[in-house]
RNA sequence: GGCGCCGUACCCAAGUGGCUAAGGGAGCAGUCUGCAAAACUGCGAUGCGGCGGUUCGAACCCGCCCGGCGCCUCCA
């Protein structure tokens, strides 16, 4: 049974939803006002195999991941560029998918934009007024927390001790500085929805409780989000959503830790950030290899603790990742039809997947889980070299696909052998960090180098090694590896 | 000032009271190979930042110290 770790609690809980069998669960989604980072990508990443892990496990999910669309942070976009919102949001929504869809993250069963909830919002902050839980101050309304007494629960917080730390100008009309902005009013120019208060626009915490609750329900299972969303977030979110039904809001509160460079939290100030399209751009791999590449990247740590970022970290991912590519292609070769090894293969088998569920039962132990992949890997290459039939070998694929489907790895047919997903920036001059020294190398064509490679051919059946061990040279140099086979053909991978 | 996290081999990274401290990458040696690559076999932390303590027993619990980081303000 899974558990996992839940902020509110501070403990592993057994995951048991509300309806059995059902899971539903609420993640705080991007701010479309830019570009997505690295960060966001993880946090993408950790709720799809949260997500992917509960179906495995059997639970139909209803996944909620909305668009911040209306925010300072666009509005302010916007006028720089001169621009309505409505282009800014477009524009990053539209970025947001392609940069998801390269990564291999899932669209979520629902997607909420705030602006299309108004009337959802404006009804629960009137719920919390007529509860005396709110209070308008000109055209604004804010949320009062010392009305919420266990405010704090979830951060673990008393207000008496952020009031001492706070250290921003208190809005000298607010009741208690820690009170929220439930609604603002807005100002000329900026975008505007009539409302029992006059013209105004959301404050951002009032928008996930009113999306949360009207998809998934007052009360749901699973809400997720970046670690620094816990405070003021999250905590506002349940403040409001508490404090109109008088109901629990999410049940099990999920929170990934953050990327990092160079041990710091990356932030733009530091100008250590990267956004998810610049490292497909800068990558010398196919999109294909370079979205898992760094999927086995970030989840390879797990997913609460910090992880930093590298092209080193990266490029270890890739070696990683080559071994189960050439077992695959080790499992396609010709095979008797009964294997010595397939008994001991199937035992493997079933101990390895017992492995990997159990890792992941236990608050997604993703590297834990990935290491179990790699055990059974070794034990794949030491049965074919004791003898796996053909259906053996069949079978231990499509396990490393549905176990690797969890974790969004392993399901291409082929990949370094698949000049398809390889060649990039052909022609083109790169840098490579050869045993910690920079050289620059031509990215080759594959014509040029399967023209090479047939010369070599020819160069080794005239028993010609100093000329074919010459060109091995050649385009080892240029980042092509050869592999021989024993009919006497050869192959190559970049 | 308040709250909290991390420090495990050359690098990445599990493990959080009890069998020989997972797994990967890199490395070295061997088998195989015309040479390679891949694969296989073997080697690699007597120790888990340091010092004390609790315990029959600690990387895991407690205390102190050293080093690094995060939140308290928009932030995945």
């Amino acid at each position: 049974m899974l558990r996992v770790y839940n902020t509110l609690t501070g403990s592993k809980d057994p995951f048991e939803p509300l309806v059995p069998g059902k899971a539903r669960m609420y993640v705080c989604g991007v701010t479309v006002y830019d570009y997505c980072h690295i960060g966001h990508a993880r946090s993408a990443l950790v709720f799809d195999v949260l997500r992917h892990y509960l179906e495995y496990s059997g639970f139909v999910v209803e996944f909620a991941k909305n668009f911040t669309d209306v925010d300072d942070k666009i509005i302010k976009r916007a006028h720089e560029q001169g621009v309505s919102c409505e282009n800014i949001t477009a524009k990053y929504i539209n970025a947001y998918y392609e940069d998801m869809e390269k990564l291999g993250v899932r669209r979520a069963t629902l997607e909420p934009r705030a602006t299309e909830h108004i009337a959802d919002i404006v009804t629960l902050v009137d719920r919390l007024l007529a509860k005396g839980m709110a209070y308008r101050v000109d055209g604004d309304v804010y949320f009062q927390v010392d009305r919420y007494p266990v405010y704090g629960r979830l951060s673990k917080r008393k207000l008496d001790d952020l009031q001492a730390g706070a250290r921003v100008d208190v809005d000298q009309r607010k009741r208690h500085p820690m009170d929220f902005a439930l609604w603002k009013s807005s100002k000329p120019g900026e975008p505007s929805w009539v409302s029992p208060w006059g013209p105004g626009r959301p404050g951002w915490h009032i928008e996930c409780s009113a999306m949360a609750m009207r998809h998934l329900g007052e009360t749901f299972d699973i809400h997720g989000g970046g670690m620094d969303l816990i405070f003021p977030h999250h905590e506002n979110e349940i403040a409001q959503s508490c404090g109109a039904t008088g109901k629990e809001f999410a049940r099990y509160w999920v929170h990934n830790g953050f990327v990092q460079i160079n041990q710091e939290k990356m932030s733009k100030s530091l100008g250590n950030f990267f956004t998810i399209r610049e490292i497909f751009k800068e990558s010398e791999w196919s999109d294909v290899v370079t979205g898992e590449m760094l999927r086995y990247f970030l989840l390879s740590t797990h997913y609460r603790s910090p992880l930093d970022f590298s092209d080193q970290s990266l490029r270890e991912a890739k070696g990683a990742l080559n071994g189960f590519y050439d077992l695959f292609e080790r499992l396609n070769e010709p095979a008797p039809s009964q294997g010595v090894a397939d008994q001991q293969m199937r035992e493997a088998t079933t101990r390895m997947r017992q492995a990997f569920v159990e890792a992941m039962d236990d608050d997604l132990n993703t590297p834990t889980a990935v290491a179990a992949l790699q055990k059974l890997r070794g034990e794949t290459n030491k049965a074919i070299e004791a003898g796996l039939s053909g259906e053996m070998r069949r079978a231990v694929r499509r396990e490393f696909r549905t176990l690797g489907a969890v974790l969004g790895l392993l399901q291409p047919d082929s990949w370094q052998f698949n000049p398809k997903l390889n060649p990039k920036r052909v022609g083109e001059a790169v840098s490579v960090e050869i045993e910690e020294r920079i050289e620059t190398k031509v990215v080759l064509s594959d014509t040029d180098i399967e023209r090479d490679l047939a010369e070599r051919n020819e160069a080794r059946k005239m028993k010609d090694f100093t000329r074919a061990d010459d060109i091995r040279k050649y385009l080892a140099r240029h980042g092509i590896t050869i592999e021989d086979r024993p009919d006497g053909t050869s192959r190559w991978k970049r």
